[in-house]
DNA sequence: TCTGGGGTCCTAGGACCC
DNA sequence: TCTGGGGTCCTAGGACCC
């Protein structure tokens, strides 16, 4: 029978500061910036979470919920590297495992039950294992199905184990609300509660053409998902595989709303960079480019184009960026954010003639050279794509101080 | 409350093709 | 001169997750 593993550590990177500094066990902490700051909470303490700090939320809020409460940075490095030391003990401890965020992962343990014994002998066992390597608490949830599991670790913390027994599956989720199930949010809640339905027990009752009817495609999903089941979806997807990534992205949300078109467009230029990087790390060429921006009032348009060939090169993203800019933005509207984001990738560009096929090659070459130097001297020491000369480099560095190529996903709840 | 940044998946309309 | 039907690509937006 098969066993799948949830392990979704506890408060990630409050924990992992605490690592660092002891002082702050037990007091109310907060990652995600300074408390003045333009942002959200990545992580909050269960001492903040008393006050009702929780993630998500904004930092400014949090501030007035909980004014003592210790506001920290963070340090992506330091996360990275917790991860990867739980990362190395899972891989230990089974092969099949597949790390869904940096702070929570999927275990096959289908056939285990020789070598660790039953399935909650064996969660007990790997969560002690993680707890000695790393220092850091941790939540396990176990059952036949991912989703399953999924929603036991949650149900288990904090800092414990929970398994849920073949054919228990559905008495377990029923009395849980439908908010519950991974995938229903704030606005699927709210759509099933003008139904009547809030418990998960409500959905499993009611039949798929009526689901399929009123919710189309989630409606199929959340019938399934009522009952356990990880059929269809990215649940049904084989743990230990990975997967190449099927966009890249980039956005800065400045700190203060800028209309300077010198300024927005040298933002554009860095935002494709960093993406057209990051882009050659994996040996991709993107056929779409997309441009993102969000007015002061917090409205937001993209605007996409797709390319006759695909490219990998920063020139000719930054050119379809800004000819994007150009043609949508209202011009002297304030502009809080811009985003530069790929999609459509292929492993090799298309077939092009020869000349521009040499001209291709060599700005190629131009790039790669780039991307060293930035490997060696930092981020900063190269830029290509104009339009960071003088005074405005550094306004430019102001909004995107020190970018990193590594996007790191935030922890959950947890 | 005044709302980050990196992703995935879904919907829906229109173009275009056969 | 009253109007098919499917498939695929493109674009824009939105829900959701961590």
């Amino acid at each position: 029978m098969r066993l799948v593993f949830h392990i979704d550590m506890d408060a990630f990177f409050v924990s992992v500061e605490e690592l660092y500094d002891p002082s702050l066990k037990g007091k109310a902490v907060v990652v995600g910036g300074r408390s003045e700051a333009r942002g959200v909470v990545s992580a909050a303490s269960y001492a903040a979470r008393k006050f009702g700090v929780h993630s998500a939320m904004p930092l400014r809020t949090a501030y007035k919920l909980c004014p003592h409460a210790i506001f920290l940075e963070g340090n992506l490095d330091r996360y990275r590297e917790c991860s990867k030391k739980v990362a190395q003990v899972l891989h230990d401890f089974t092969p099949q495992v597949s790390m869904a965020s940096i702070d929570e992962a999927y275990l096959d343990m289908t056939g285990t039950e020789r070598l660790y014994g039953p399935p909650i002998a064996a969660a007990h066992k790997l969560h002690e294992k993680i707890r000695q390597a790393t220092g850091l608490n941790n939540s396990i949830g176990a059952s036949r199905s991912r989703l399953v599991s999924k929603v036991a670790s949650d149900q288990a913390k904090p800092n414990g184990v929970l398994w849920i027994l073949p054919e228990m599956e559905a008495s377990f989720l029923g009395p849980l609300d439908v908010r519950k199930i991974p995938g229903v949010g704030k606005v699927s809640e709210a759509t099933l509660a003008q139904y009547g339905i809030r418990k998960v027990r409500d959905l499993a009752r009611l039949d798929e053409t009526f689901l399929s009817e009123h919710f189309g495609r989630l409606g199929i999903a959340l019938a399934g998902k009522a009952k356990g089941e990880d059929a269809g979806g990215w649940y049904d997807s084989e743990i230990g595989v990975a997967e190449d990534p099927k966009s890249i992205s980039h956005e800065r949300t400045f700190n203060e709303d800028t209309s300077d078109a010198v300024v927005l467009e040298a933002t554009l230029a860095r935002l494709s960079e960093m993406v057209g990087r990051r882009l050659r790390d994996h040996g991709f060429h993107a056929k779409t480019v997309q441009l993102k921006l969000r007015y002061k009032d917090f409205s937001t348009i993209t605007r996409a184009k797709s390319l006759p060939r695909p490219t990998q090169l920063d020139t000719e993203i930054v050119r379809v960026v800004k000819h994007l800019f150009r043609t949508s933005w209202k011009a002297g509207c304030t502009i809080r954010l811009l985003g530069v984001h790929l999609s459509g990738f292929e492993g090799q560009a298309a077939q092009m003639d020869l000349l521009e096929g040499a001209q291709t090659e060599r700005l190629g070459k131009v790039f790669a050279a780039a991307d060293k130097m930035r490997e060696r001297f930092g981020n900063d020491s190269v830029t290509l794509a104009g339009g960071m000369r003088g005074k405005f480099r550094e306004k430019v560095h102001e909004a995107i101080p020190n970018p990193t190529n590594e996007p790191v996903r935030r922890p959950g709840k947890d």
